[in-house]
DNA sequence: GCCGTAAACTTAACAGTGTTAATTAAGTGA
DNA sequence: TCACTTAATTAACACTGTTAAGTTTACGGC
């Protein structure tokens, strides 16, 4: 009676052949840029197979991102269990945050500054186990952390997560949509920006 | 002889119906939401009309936001053309910026938040008299007036002008993209924002 | 092996999009 | 009044996301 279970592999694999096509093609021409059709013609199925396996184009777009976000929040772990100084540890943290969007504008614009969908639902999004808010948990650690080690000052430690995410999305961001802008170097610009805002913490 | 002068008024008023009109959809539906068709329903004309006036639906949104920021740069003159400790004039001048950013935001993503177009010209939007570029030149006239003033040390000032607007943007489009984010209060994180930069600055 | 059923998948269509070529209407100068 | 320029429209093209209806496929029971 293994057959059930043989067809849910099935049909599992197909999902992520769809999942892959379409994060390929994501990733190559944008979001807008790629249609149900396209992703249909990579993997040689009928557009409306997708729509079996996922609610419509939004939802695709979404499990994309949750699976990429998914590697931030292994990438955040490695860094955030190293032992050594906790400020540095924290910059480390935020410096791979940057990085990340960086390597994945695609995902993290979808993410983070892609208008909310109409059906939007926050009690979902904002759960603990999401990858977005176990990343940003990363932040609280890292500034609790600094905290207890006497390296800045007691502070509302949400409202100091929420500060850097702040900064350290916008650098991310405007590097994404404005990669053309006479920037003073993206290296030094987002060090600078990690610099600056802990250094604002800690004063 | 003034045939010419009233056809080119009333080619304006229309111009200018046509933008109007496209403002208040972009504003209430976002860009995405809006069609042409929807436009010219709107103003009575029929859809071909609006590319007799605009090359096509994305250089309508270009002018729309171009009006709009002309309007920041008004706002941000009047800031930094008081007198007063400049350190406390570049805050006004950043909280001015992110709240016009709250209170446009549409514009605001339009200009800062979506993909560069195809045909995007660098040489033609960095200029120095874009609504966008007069901006940003508040920003290094401020930082200047810091340094100057002995409230903060000597820097790269484009590089801190570039860490400033970073920070500011970043609350900015988080607070547009994650209205229902559980933020430690609105006002809260943008305070916090611009105190944590400029004493990150100034340390 | 055959049949009914349920799942997987496709075809065809709907209602919409931005945009353009071809055409008509309007107003001016001679 | 006629020619000509300009403004505006009609009709169409090539797409888009999505869905209802129909077809194919593969399994479980007989």
């Amino acid at each position: 009676m293994g057959v059930k279970e043989r067809r849910a592999r099935q049909k599992e694999y197909l999902r992520q052949e769809i999942l892959d096509a379409a994060t390929e093609l994501f990733i190559r021409d944008g979001y807008e840029n790629v249609s149900m059709r396209r992703i249909a013609d990579k993997i040689e199925y009928s557009p409306t197979t997708i729509y079996i396996y996922f609610k419509d184009k939004a939802e695709l777009l979404d499990q994309v991102c949750k699976e990429t976000f998914g590697r931030l929040v292994q990438k955040l772990t490695k860094i955030m269990d190293q032992a050594g100084e906790p400020l540095e540890r924290l910059k480390r943290g935020l410096i791979a945050y940057i990085e990340f969007g960086l390597e994945n504008p695609q995902q993290y614009r979808a993410t983070f500054m892609m208008p909310i969908p109409e059906d939007f639902d926050p009690q979902k999004f904002y759960k603990k186990d999401s990858p977005g808010m176990q990343a940003f948990s990363f932040l609280i650690r890292g500034i609790t952390d600094c905290i207890k080690a006497g390296k800045i000052p007691a502070m509302n430690v949400d409202l100091a997560a929420q500060v850097l995410w702040a900064g350290a999305h916008g650098i991310t961001s405007l590097l994404i949509t404005d990669p053309m802008f006479p920037w003073v170097g993206r290296e030094k610009v987002i060090h600078s920006t990690v610099d600056t805002l802990v250094a604002g913490l800690a004063a």
